[in-house]
RNA sequence: GCCCCCAUCGUCUAGUGGCCUAGGAUAUCGCGUUCUCAGCGCGAAGACCGGGGUUCGAGUCCCCGUGGGGGUACCA
């Protein structure tokens, strides 16, 4: 028989990292067993429930790359298969009609001391009789449908609890049709797993209390039940539920700061789960080569977002430029104020003596350079600045302290002499290094006294890629326009 | 209250009775590479929640406690 998993979420809000977390055990399963993936949305909440939330739910499950099978199917689409088989239970004696009012029992229920208000009820429906219970009925009487859980224990072997038991008498004769007809989720749950012949139920262990009271349903159903899973939830860093005072929970949140998909995934991987090996950077291939349910955690995880951010350098430093440039251009424009006007090429911003023939695209070589120091592609897009504006904007003020005040009528001096030989020299690494380091030796000052300063006069910053590399790629003209700035500048401070 | 789950470095984890003076990763710190930053290399520090058992031997099995989490709805 071949494995049939499903993700359900409801759509009542974004795709969270705990949902895309389950999801993706889900995916990993089924493109491990060669199996299916079906996806359902529960929108049984009418209140909570919307499309968009639905769209985004779906956007968030392409971003990650996480594709299904079937669906997505509407719970919600089911109500009538859900309420003909509550009937169905009621007609063949294993549910019964309950006609008291929810508040009141469980008042009741308190004042007796009685655990379970559900005993009430079913107290009250004996006292009742069938005869009695169907008149009201027909006389339109509202009332809600239980079913009639008997005594024992329900068991199932879970895939990572091992094996599971409840007693019955713990658990409620649960309310499986409300008083207005609408079915209740445990009842819907089952009944779709069924209808979509689910053979794993892989989901998050806040379920696991669910689980008995719905082999119950399955059973009373004469339905086969599926295997299941109960997988450890994701904690916020102060041990509780990750919830939205912990800030980015959002699958989108994470794409918006920008986190690479395959970085998620493997990270969302890894929360919960491991390899059996010390492998940590995985493919999505070597995931799904990888995945078993036997090496799932019991144990919670805490969300680690620095952890995810080393993640996604190691994902940034591997991706080509070329797939990198398309989200550097985004979130260029999404800066504020933009650094580049939505929409536009980033190559528009290469200085006009780019040797594009000789060196390439001007944006791939800019990518290239920034990639292996960045975490995320929002730090590629602010380390992308300097090479973006027309001039330096401004100076950090740090920098200045340690690069340019101590001796600003000596710096102006340098950056002058440095401009000088900048005028002549083969704009290319090795000969741009060469007279960088010669006039330091003519002047008998360590590289770096040349190099710092000039950083600091052609980005504005103390640090950069290397001083050549932006050399190269600011182009000899701009280098010359910002390094007469510059003096300018420091005239301007220290005349 | 009751039911259930869980418990190894700050965090993610390896560990399924002797291979554990507990391994890896991340984060932290130091050193090195070096024009800065990042990276990379090397190194340091850092954990078996507590108490009882079982056993020749327990991080590993059992019990109790403690702590954390989930559930306890005519929510999903």
């Amino acid at each position: 028989m071949s494995v049939r998993v499903r993700f359900p979420p409801s759509p009542t809000g974004y795709l969270h990292v705990g949902g895309a977390r389950t999801a993706l055990f889900n995916w990993l399963l089924a493109r491990r067993s060669g199996g299916v993936l079906v996806l359902r949305i529960e929108d049984t909440d009418r209140e909570r429930s919307s499309d968009a939330h639905t769209r985004a739910i779906l956007d968030g499950m392409a971003w990650l790359g996480l594709d299904w099978d079937e669906g997505p199917f509407f719970q919600s689409d089911g109500v009538e298969r859900h309420r003909a088989q509550a009937l169905r239970l009621l007609a063949e004696g294993k549910a019964y009609r309950d006609f008291s009012d929810p508040a009141a029992l469980r008042e009741e229920a308190a004042a007796r001391g009685v655990g379970h208000p559900s005993v009430l009820a079913r107290e009250k429906a004996d006292a009742l009789g069938a005869e009695e219970a169907e008149a009201r009925a027909a006389a339109g009487v509202p009332h809600a449908l239980r079913l009639r859980v008997a005594d024992g224990t329900t068991s199932w072997n879970d895939l990572v609890h091992g094996e599971m038991t409840f007693r019955n008498e713990d658990l409620d004769d649960l309310v499986i049709l409300r008083a207005d007809g609408s079915p209740i989720y445990n009842l819907a749950v089952v009944s779709d797993d069924a209808e979509q012949r689910i053979t794993h139920v892989i989901r998050g262990d806040d379920h696991l209390s669910n689980t008995p009271k719905q082999v119950l349903l399955y059973r009373a159903l004469g339905l086969p039940v599926p295997v299941f899973g109960h997988v450890p939830m994701i904690l916020g860093p102060d041990g509780k539920r990750l919830s939205k005072r912990h800030g980015a929970t959002a699958v989108g949140d994470y794409a918006h700061a920008g986190i690479l998909p395959d970085a998620m995934v493997n990270f969302l991987a890894l929360l919960g789960w491991n390899p059996g090996d010390e492998r940590e950077v995985m493919t999505r291939a070597e995931l799904v080569a990888a995945f078993s349910m036997d090496r799932v955690q019991r144990k919670s995880a805490v969300f680690d977002t620095e952890k995810l951010a080393w993640l996604n350098g190691q994902y940034l430093a591997r991706t080509p430029a070329s797939e990198l440039l398309p989200l550097l251009r985004r979130r260029l424009g999404e800066e504020d104020p933009p650094l580049l006007p939505p929409g536009t090429d980033l190559a528009r911003s290469a200085p006009a003596d780019w040797p594009a023939e000789t060196r390439g695209p001007w944006e791939a070589a800019l990518v290239d350079l920034l990639k292996p120091r960045a975490r995320t592609v929002v730090e590629m897009a602010r380390q992308a600045e300097p090479f973006l504006s027309a001039g330096v904007r401004d100076y950090e003020e740090e920098a200045v302290a340690r690069h340019w005040a101590r001796d600003p009528a000596a710096v102006r001096v340098r950056l002058e002499r440095i401009e000088s030989r900048l005028g002549a020299v083969a704009w290319d690494e090795a000969a741009l290094e060469d007279a960088v380091r010669t006039l330091a030796e003519e002047e008998g000052v360590g590289a770096g006294k040349l190099i710092h300063p000039l950083r600091l006069a052609l980005t504005g910053r103390a640090s950069s890629p290397g001083i050549f590399e932006v050399l190269v790629l600011l182009g000899r003209a701009r280098t010359l326009e910002r390094l007469a700035a510059a003096r300018k500048h420091l005239a301007r401070a220290a005349p």
